[in-house]
DNA sequence: TATTGTTATACTCTATAACTATA
DNA sequence: TATAGTTATAGAGTATAACAATA
């Protein structure tokens, strides 16, 4: 076979804890508490430097183009959800250094803050991983730690 | 701390895997190759018997208003979905023996048979998992099956 | 009268195309 | 002329409400 088996099915796993109701329901939850439709929540979170406690795949103020690059959909789209972002004072827009055309989007405090909370909410893991004793919990961790770390870079 | 922090670790790395774009994009892309949107899919998949190949909740041909239940949707949403699952000869309404009000949904051949194409291309892992050498792979499978396992069933 | 599934309708989200301003 | 972002418009998907058939 081509693909490792084991990868596999461990990836359908995964399709399945996450297609699970709970978890669906669970992000646009997240998105309602901050105010913020799913796709806005998504961009909230990608906007935000990654950390241990995992999202975020910029740090950097970035063109909206190349926003809509990174989350392939049209520049229009990037238009509304920075706009939802600016109306909930979690983002703003700046001039480009150089390129009066160009704007920048950056997260604000209270844009990192939104993002905590959502985060909170988002990181309460479905009954199928916390029923696991703590030390498989662990190995879980580190190798999902592992999996993450080895995601190509957003071109 | 209430929740263990591994697990939580654990499901926001999931969480990054899975909303990576590739990953939607695949699944919409697997939707399209059966003539479905991404909810008949997701229907059709949970019609069908759970297998060690993963998805399928449950495997009896359930009333629509109970799908409309499992699935937390309206039953016009049920409506819709199998009109689609109908249309392209994946499942079929059949009368309730006794009640003349309800209908049931029942997979054809066919549609196991476009649920186990979909699954093809549902089930390529994205790179992080790959990328690690199979020992870990297989560790990640075993504790991903336990949990899956674990999943309180379909109420 | 209550319940099942359907149909009619409105609302949200996203994509396509036309527009303004800079380059 | 080409490019960045925006606005206007249309299409898909989903939810809410009214409906016909059966219990």
């Amino acid at each position: 076979m081509s693909q490792p088996a084991a990868a596999r099915e461990a990836w359908l796993h995964i399709v399945q804890l996450f297609t699970s109701d709970e978890t669906s329901r669970n992000f646009v939850a997240a998105a309602g508490d901050v105010g913020l439709t799913a796709a806005a929540l998504r961009a909230l979170l990608a906007l935000g430097p990654g950390v241990r406690g995992v999202p975020g795949r910029h740090s950097e103020a970035k063109p909206m183009r190349a926003l809509a690059q990174d989350w392939h959909c049209d520049p229009s789209m990037v238009t509304g959800i920075v706009d939802q972002l600016e109306q909930q004072g979690y983002a703003e827009r700046r001039p480009h250094a150089t390129d009066r055309r160009v704007k920048t989007v950056s997260l604000t405090p209270a844009g990192s803050a939104a993002r905590a909370r959502a985060m909170t909410v988002l990181s309460v893991p479905p009954p199928g991983i916390t029923s696991l004793p703590a030390t498989e919990q662990r190995e879980l961790r580190d190798l999902l730690r592992k999996a993450t770390a080895a995601l190509p870079p957003l071109r």
